[in-house]
DNA sequence: AAAAAAAACTAAAACGTTTTCGCAAATAAA
DNA sequence: TTTATTTGCGAAAACGTTTTAGTTTTTTTT
């Protein structure tokens, strides 16, 4: 690897002209800068980012972390992310967090000491502490939430309006025809969580149905408990006779136990789910999503981290960005 | 963020001293090793980590590129890397190259300095010369392929059984009862998909079925065009009565042709495709698939990797790590 | 022709580490 | 007691840049 030395030994000027030369300062004559130019081009010179790290304290690195990567939702959200640091010239660091709260903590603790010029992150279900998003913030890197967002952190979040669709997709359920409506829920932990049952809850009022604290279903990261909890739920006396699953994992669980249990969907019960995924029209039946703007809201948090990492102030001001989700219709809720 | 330099001055010793302290060294007492330590903690002492770069040349970073990041098998990849990374304290670097040769040449470039100690890749459908390849090895920095592998250059390349696959898949197709089956051929600079296709070839040819030119379709990265000469695959007078997609994205355009078509799979022809699509069984109709171990690939990618990033020699020997995949039959191959 | 200004370049410090070398004090060996 | 050896620590160089503050030479102004 070829360095400043290397350039001014070979033409015989100081290490100060090369790297001004490069930087095309006007305190160098044209000749010599010619001449540099033309030796970096030949011997395929590349600053090394780490020693102009050193001086001004920019790594020109920003981090994603997510909670799980294999998820149509995560993975078109880092996708958008990606994209707009490619476009700035910045690199993107990704971690998982595995839904693990241990795990998220000592990835934050890694971040500290100015590795990344700012954090792009969805928190873990089982983040119930903020502790370490303050420490991060306090050492001066700035975080963007999306999505699984904390609400008790001062800074930009991007998410999308969860109750509304909530809101919408109960009352989708109720439209067609639907009068015991569950709600799987997956994690009491997640303000999207919340807010999407929220919408659940003033739909069922709306429309004068009592909302049972036994259809509320709390499911976990925990995949096979999960399909042991909704099966528990289709093999009672009286089924459900339709399912608002919060996340697309539990949807598909459903769909697993129906064909299991020879439940049909839609006619037994009707299915409809917050998912990104591209197959849902494919699926058998095809499955009624709800689907979040993921790769815009990528792109969005990653723009308005390089909006703040220009200012001075490493501080991110309060700012809500609510994009809209789109309801589906499909035939997993048909009438 | 605090430094050495702060915490020196604050316990009134050298910055040496603080610096052998946090490591342990004999050379330290031991009153003073745990006056050092104690403070690191309490003010949130965390090496720099670009300023010991400069020491060691180790970034302990490493890149990841792939052609497309919201696809089943590249982000399982992706997964298994990430994981291994972590486990290895190490971090890892995300760049997609949309397929497109120019930015794959771009990202590699940008590569040379010195920011990853190492790179994981797969070849974008557009690569035709390996100039750019050859450089980044030259400049000292190793790259391990997988799945679209380069045979050109000479390192570690992890893939699947490929041409067994192929066969297997098409001997599927025959053994259903298929007697003129199309091949939908993704790229023909990929090897991976010249060794699908010699399988499909070898095995109609075991079968003494003819090989028909015309029945190789050669798609590309244009979604719309795909589909485009899916349909007017269907549209002739005489369909295939089976179908082998070199790649998921294929045999979902092919789902979505025959769903407007209304040609019925499997009856009218029948599907099967290397997939990693959690969802296949859940498909109308359930899909066939050719799964490979992504998750796996990416882990001994990135094992690989820091295998010979323990080492002094920065050159990777050739290698060549074949892993299996498994044929899932399901509905779409049913006789 | 002398003084001032501009042009072209260099030396050296700085960023935050690690590491080599050196030095003093304390301890051990003679 | 004198000479070695060990122990505990500090000074300074090095990594590859950028930048500030010179320094020399040339050009312009008076």
């Amino acid at each position: 690897m070829v360095n400043l030395k290397d350039l001014a030994k070979e033409l015989n000027v100081s290490v100060s002209t090369v790297s001004k030369a490069l930087k095309s300062s006007h305190e160098i004559g044209a000749e010599t800068k010619k001449r540099v130019i033309e030796l970096a081009q030949k011997m395929g010179y590349s600053p090394n980012p780490y020693a102009g790290f050193l001086r001004h304290h920019k790594s020109k690195t920003i981090a994603l972390i997510a909670p799980e990567l294999t998820n149509n939702y995560f993975i078109q959200a880092i996708s958008g992310a990606e994209s707009v640091a490619q476009e700035k010239d910045y690199h993107l660091l990704i971690y998982c967090t595995n839904d693990e709260f241990a795990k998220e903590e000592s990835i934050l603790k890694h971040l500290q000491n100015g590795r990344v010029d700012g954090v792009i992150m969805s928190l873990s279900t089982a983040t119930q502490s903020y502790q370490h998003l303050n420490d991060l913030i306090q050492s001066g890197i700035p975080i963007v939430f999306f999505d699984r967002i904390c609400h008790e952190i001062e800074t930009a979040k991007i998410t999308t309006d969860d109750f509304t669709s909530g809101f919408n997709a109960t009352e989708h359920l109720i439209q067609n025809g639907c009068k015991d409506i569950a709600y799987l829920s997956i994690s009491e932990n997640l303000s999207i969580d919340n807010k999407r049952k929220q919408g659940y809850l003033e739909a069922l009022n709306k429309h004068n149905i009592e909302a049972l604290p036994s259809r509320i279903i709390k499911c976990t990261g925990d995949e096979k408990n999960n399909y042991k909890k909704i099966k528990q739920l289709f093999q009672s006396d009286k089924i459900p006779d339709g399912v608002f699953a919060s996340i697309e994992k539990l949807a598909l669980s459903t769909y697993y136990v129906c064909n299991e249990l020879k439940i049909n969907i839609p006619k037994d019960t009707k299915v409809i789910c917050f998912s990104n995924l591209r197959t849902a029209p494919l699926l058998n039946p095809s499955l009624t999503t709800i689907t979040q703007p993921a790769y815009e809201m990528g792109k969005q948090a990653a723009a308005i981290l390089f909006k703040n990492l220009d200012k001075k102030r490493s501080l991110i001001g309060n700012e809500n960005i609510i994009l809209k989700s789109e309801l589906i219709a499909r035939d997993s809720t048909k009438q």
